[in-house]
RNA sequence: GCCAAGGUGGCAGAGUCUGGCCGAACGCAGCGGCCUGCAGAGCCGCCCAUCGCCGGUUCAAAUCCGGCCCUUGGCUCCA
């Protein structure tokens, strides 16, 4: 079964087909990295993960590549809180960045190229695009001219004609069009750009623009425009053409559409066969940003809750429709994600605890498990709906709870793979931790410990001392244990 | 104003491309019941949907066509 993806290049549902029948290109516009990455931004993340984590479980060979833009008057303006330059600026948020990545249990891209270290890569670009005519130096700063490239605007449907000037005010005298934007900027920065963008605490906007990085150009000191550099790192690390760009749905227009400007005009290739954007996350009603200040951090999101919840919760809705963060949808996450870890829970205890050549078949059980292994390819290939994906394994989940309920004899065989079918689809596909919390030593002690009190616990039940039992359950509890009673004696989960 | 994507139960959110299995999935909340010393988890059942509005096509429409209303994103830095 072939993939389908919804391609903003041409708006429809299409075969994916990568150049190389068994290698994917892929690329995510990644992170200016000028403050704490949020769970929109996370939203992004988790879902070019799963993509990449898709194709690679189908086969593919996948390179994948994600910038970090640390090059951007934003950065300049966190001088004096973040760090003393705008390179340490940069440097810190993006270790910061890093963790967070980890922390979400993303798979590592091949290469997180960023801006400094590529400025000779794209002043080679930007003579090829002056070379071949689509760009033009105005006082020290290069332009596209938009007018060179016909097919500016294929990607967001604009019309150059209708649109508005693009880039600073005082910039658009020196521009041809209105629509030219800038590849390579004159000089440093502009303080009052930096002050734009200033907490109330930072360094005054015109020392932190000092601390700001240009370089030598043919066209005198000066630093790379925004947009260039995705198509410069992109070419660079994939190729001429990659399969798939992956965007957030705030660049397509204009980021994304002058990445296809300036990457075709000077390659004379497809820049991208398809494009991916992920919508923006929404918090009563409107975008999570960090402009706009109502935003949870990665960092507090995954200390407080867990990465497999926050990865549930993001994953419960299909990457191009529109997604809701708040407190009830946290608290659902938080209910699928334990639905499904319980479950795994049971049906790895279950196994633990029969005789593998116990011959009692559950075809309920059986059927149930063949049924994922339907769906979630199914739902994967259909434009990676993870909604549905999820949705299947909670359907196994119900499955091997009414086993384990229902049987005194279980079916091993289906049991196991259950497991297994959890661990494929949820755990390697879905980058969810199933039965997380007993691998290192010392999750072991306190696993012991725990027992322990459950123990002495079991001892006071039954000899009737339900008020003692009660309050040694109550104290494991208040440590983050939950007790749960079985036929089987009591169950913890921490 | 222009471009794009959406409007499905109390909430959240699949299904729309490829019309019929949708009398609308998975889940959360709510209500019964089973289990249980209690609680929790789990199981079974129930409740809640004029699928934005109006019109059309069809034997058949949440799904196709036309018009309208509303929301979100973009047109300026942004995943």
């Amino acid at each position: 079964m072939t993939v389908h993806v919804t391609n903003t290049l041409t708006g429809e549902k299409e075969p994916f087909e990568p150049q190389d029948p068994d290698s994917v290109l892929l690329y995510l516009c990644g992170l200016t990295v000028s403050d704490p990455a949020h769970v929109g931004h996370a939203r992004a993340w988790v879902h070019t993960d799963v993509i990449h984590r898709w194709l690679d479980h189908k086969g593919y060979d996948v390179r994948h590549v994600e910038n970090f833009t640390d090059v951007n008057e934003k950065i300049a303006a966190r001088v004096g809180e973040d760090g003393d330059s705008e390179a340490d600026v940069a440097e810190n948020y993006v270790a910061e960045t890093v963790e967070d990545m980890r922390s979400l249990g993303l798979k590592r891209a091949t290469v997180y190229p960023r801006v400094s270290e590529h400025v000779p890569e794209i002043v080679d670009m930007v003579e090829t695009l002056v070379e071949k005519g689509y760009a033009y130096e105005a006082n020290g700063s290069v332009y596209f001219d938009v007018s060179e490239y016909p097919e500016y605007g294929k990607l967001s449907n604009q019309d150059v004609g209708e649109m508005e000037a693009q880039g600073a005010e005082d910039a658009r005298g020196e521009k041809r069009n209105p629509a030219d934007f800038a590849l390579w900027k004159a000089g440093s920065l502009d303080a009052d750009d930096v002050d734009e963008h200033r907490h109330a605490d930072a360094a005054p906007a015109d020392e932190a623009a000092e601390t700001a990085r240009t370089w030598d150009s043919p066209w005198g000191e000066g630093r790379p425009g925004w947009h260039i550099e995705c198509s410069v790192m992109s070419t660079t690390h994939l190729d001429d053409t990659i399969d798939i760009h992956v965007a957030g749905q705030d660049l397509v227009f204009p980021h994304n559409e002058n990445e296809i400007a300036q990457s075709e005009a000077a390659t004379g290739e497809q820049f991208s066969r398809y494009w991916v954007h992920v919508r923006l996350l929404e918090t009563a009603g409107e975008k999570m940003s960090s402009s706009l200040g109502n935003f949870a951090t990665v960092e507090e999101m995954v200390a407080e809750e867990g990465a497999d919840v926050v990865r549930t919760l993001l994953l419960s809705t299909a990457y191009h429709n529109r997604a809701t963060f708040s407190e009830e949808t946290l608290a659902e996450a938080r209910d699928r994600w334990e639905r499904l870890d319980r479950a795994y829970d049971r049906a790895v205890d279950a196994v633990d605890g029969v005789d593998a050549r116990t011959k009692v078949e559950d075809a309920d059980l059986r059927d149930a498990v063949a049924d994922t292994h339907e769906a979630v390819p199914g739902a994967m290939n259909d434009d990676f709906n993870t909604r549905e994906a999820l949705a299947a394994l909670l359907e196994l989940a119900n499955a091997v709870n009414r086993h384990v309920d229902d049987r005194d004899a279980y079916d091993y065989r289906s049991l196991r793979e259950a497991v297994e079918t959890f661990e494929e689809f949820g755990g390697d596909v879905l980058g969810l931790t199933f039965g997380d919390g007993s691998a290192s030593g010392e999750a072991r002690l306190a696993d012991e410990a725990i027992e322990l009190v459950l123990d002495l616990r079991e001892r006071e039940r039954e000899a009737g001392n339900y008020e003692r039992a009660d309050e040694l359950r109550d104290e494991i509890e208040a440590l983050g244990v939950t007790v749960e009673d079985s036929d089987d004696g009591p169950t913890f989960r921490r």
